[in-house]
DNA sequence: GCCGTTTTCGGCCCGACTGTTTTCAGTCG
């Protein structure tokens, strides 16, 4: 089994134990595991798994060594098997109805025989929900609401939606007289590729005009929370969008906490309460009990010297944490070494290589585009159109490429633009790994992205084989979008990413990391190791109009996640570095 | 089920809001 299935299995024994109203700990501790599997290399599992060293490994014991192993070797588990056929399995649904949790769901199974959200509903329907203990009137409607808006509810939103939305909900907070600052949070804040719903946070000591302006703001459906410190309202998008309000001086721990990510919060809490602090959204206070004296003499008398997120991290002996990194994976480790990487900005980037012109699929000319990226400051611009096996995208065939190739020189010798443009191809890998042009044809352009675009339902062995045979073609620069993901909507091909990885990084053949927002593949939670070992990236917008050319700054952001700095980021390098590097290439 | 710069047992992050209750349980983040 893979780590993803590994770690997949272990979440849904999480799920399940919660239904059967386990011990709380006990779920996060599966919940912990799928976390850390998930955070592994493929080859470094299976090596632990053999040597049987996985408990050495910070969150996983014996018996989820014992399990983990079991699900590597065999792809079965017993524990599994048998936990899935004690509960009905239509239970797990009915944890998505809002306010319907664990509890909620065992009490309707044990006293009105509810499995199945058809039968909840036919439940609520007849009022019997009402009538039981614990539930009323507004509980059963609003278990009706949710089953039938569950889709729309649950869903998640692009990043770019998300930020679309919420930055004018942003800017009508900060008009207002009463707010003293407004900030986003959340997974928005932490640049998640997706965002499940919206965190403002606004310092104030006057909340309620506030709180007045936030649910009756257009585009507000319906209100779901309305208290002293937080307005909740769901948005006509579905999105729910929340409104915190904090009083300034504790609004830093404030937006940390809700900054998350949840595992960044349990560490950090964590690290504070063995300095002798209970941390949480309101402030830094001294914990109860022993050892604790230090805290409590620092904290005496003192309002709070921590007016920003840095001094809060310094306060825990750490330095800042960019919030992209802030998902419980490592960073507090190297806050507190001194091992943060100095993130890649926007303002590194000096060019890109994937995109596309009228010629194939994109909307504007050559000329359009190297016009819009000149606009961006950039120092080259490379231009990839399809080839010909790409026949939906009107792929180019050889002879209007080398038309094209022709037209690109000549632009470039006409001195019209500053931006210099690569003549490149986004070049199919056929279904047999090899490439859709012979290599005399490939050796006359400047580079050569290869990329899949047919053929996704390959096996894993094949794509995996499919897509290395295409790397090791010396005229290969670099790999386009690596999975072919395309968030909310599909999944990726199933490959082998360690093994790709590993022979683009013995090939020199870089790995785009795709920054149409809708793709940001290669994912950012793989970059890390990726760059670690050696793997150069190229963020690429994938443009197909002169608009699209912004799109990079998407890809800045999940290489921020990711961990990359400017170094290892070749579209940061400059027009003249990137020659030398393209020439190196193709003559050794 | 995991973990240990007090601990191999007894903790494990913690507070707001809602709806149902007359003091709190469940859910959520």
């Amino acid at each position: 089994m893979t780590k993803a299935e590994i770690a997949s299995v272990l979440n849904d024994i999480g799920t399940l134990l919660e239904l059967k109203g386990e011990n709380p700990f006990k779920i996060r501790a599966y919940q912990t595991g799928a976390r850390v599997v998930e955070s592994l290399a493929e080859e470094e599992l299976a090596r632990r798994c053999a040597e049987n060293s996985l408990v050495e490994v910070k969150g996983i014991g014996e018996a989820l060594a014992q399990k983990i192993s079991e699900l590597q070797a065999t792809g079965k588990l017993g524990f599994y098997e048998k936990l899935k056929a004690s509960i009905p399995s239509g239970l797990v649904d009915l944890l998505q109805v809002p306010g319907v949790g664990p509890k909620k769901i065992r009490a309707l199974q044990a006293k009105l025989g509810v499995d199945s959200l058809a039968k909840l509903q036919a439940a609520c329907e007849s009022g019997a929900v009402a009538a039981l203990e614990g539930f009323g009137e507004k509980s059963q409607e609003k278990i009706l609401e949710g089953i039938h808006n569950r889709e729309r509810y649950s869903k998640r939103h692009l990043w770019v939606a998300a930020w679309e939305t919420a930055e004018p909900i942003l800017a009508g907070l900060r008009a207002l007289p009463q707010v003293l600052r407004a900030e986003h949070a959340g997974s928005l804040r932490r640049r998640m590729e997706t965002v499940g719903d919206l965190d403002f946070l606004v310092a104030t000591v006057d909340p309620k005009p506030v709180a007045d302006w936030f649910v009756a703001q257009t585009g507000v459906q319906e209100i779901t929370a309305r208290g002293e410190t937080k307005a909740s309202v769901r948005l006509q998008s579905g999105i729910q969008a929340d409104l915190r309000l904090i009083p300034p001086e504790q609004f830093v721990f404030a937006w940390h906490h809700f900054t998350g990510s949840k595992d960044h919060n349990v560490q950090m809490r964590q690290r504070a309460l063995g300095r002798g602090w209970s941390m949480s959204e309101w402030g830094l206070v001294p914990s109860a009990g022993e050892g604790t004296a230090k805290a409590k003499a620092e904290h005496a008398g003192r309002k709070t010297d921590i007016t920003n997120e840095a001094a809060l991290f310094k306060k825990l002996g750490l330095a800042f944490i960019p919030p992209e990194l802030r998902e419980g994976l490592g960073e507090i480790e190297a806050a507190e070494t001194g091992g943060l990487p100095v993130l890649i900005e926007e303002t590194d980037i000096r060019g890109a290589f994937h995109n596309h012109t009228t010629a194939s699929d994109g909307h504007n000319t050559l000329e359009e585009m190297t016009a819009a990226a000149q606009a961006l400051g950039w120092e080259y611009l490379g231009i990839a159109d399809h080839s010909k096996s790409s026949v939906q995208a009107r792929g180019l065939d050889e002879k209007r490429l080398a038309e094209q190739i022709a037209t690109v020189r000549k632009l470039n010798a006409s001195g019209k633009f500053t931006t210099h443009v690569f003549a490149g191809t986004e070049c199919d890998i056929l279904p047999d790994g090899r490439l859709d042009f012979a290599d005399e044809v490939l050796a006359e352009l400047d580079y050569v992205v290869v990329s899949v675009h047919s053929a996704f339902k390959q096996s894993r062995a094949d794509m995996t084989a499919r897509i290395i045979r295409a790397i090791e073609n010396p005229h290969a620069t670099m790999l386009g979008h690596l999975t072919g993901r395309l968030l909310l909507q599909r999944e990726g091909y199933d490959v082998e990413a360690d093994k790709i990885i590993d022979a683009a990084i013995a090939h020199r053949v870089v790995v785009e990391l795709n920054a149409n927002p809708w793709r940001l593949d290669l994912d950012w939670r793989l970059w890390r190791k990726a760059a670690g070992r050696g793997l150069l990236c190229a963020i690429n917008p994938d443009a197909h109009d002169t608009a699209g050319l912004a799109d990079f700054r998407h890809g800045v952001g999940a290489a921020r996640k990711g961990w990359l700095t400017k170094e290892h980021v070749i579209t940061t390098r400059s027009l003249v570095s990137i020659k030398r590097w393209l020439t190196d290439r193709k003559t050794g």
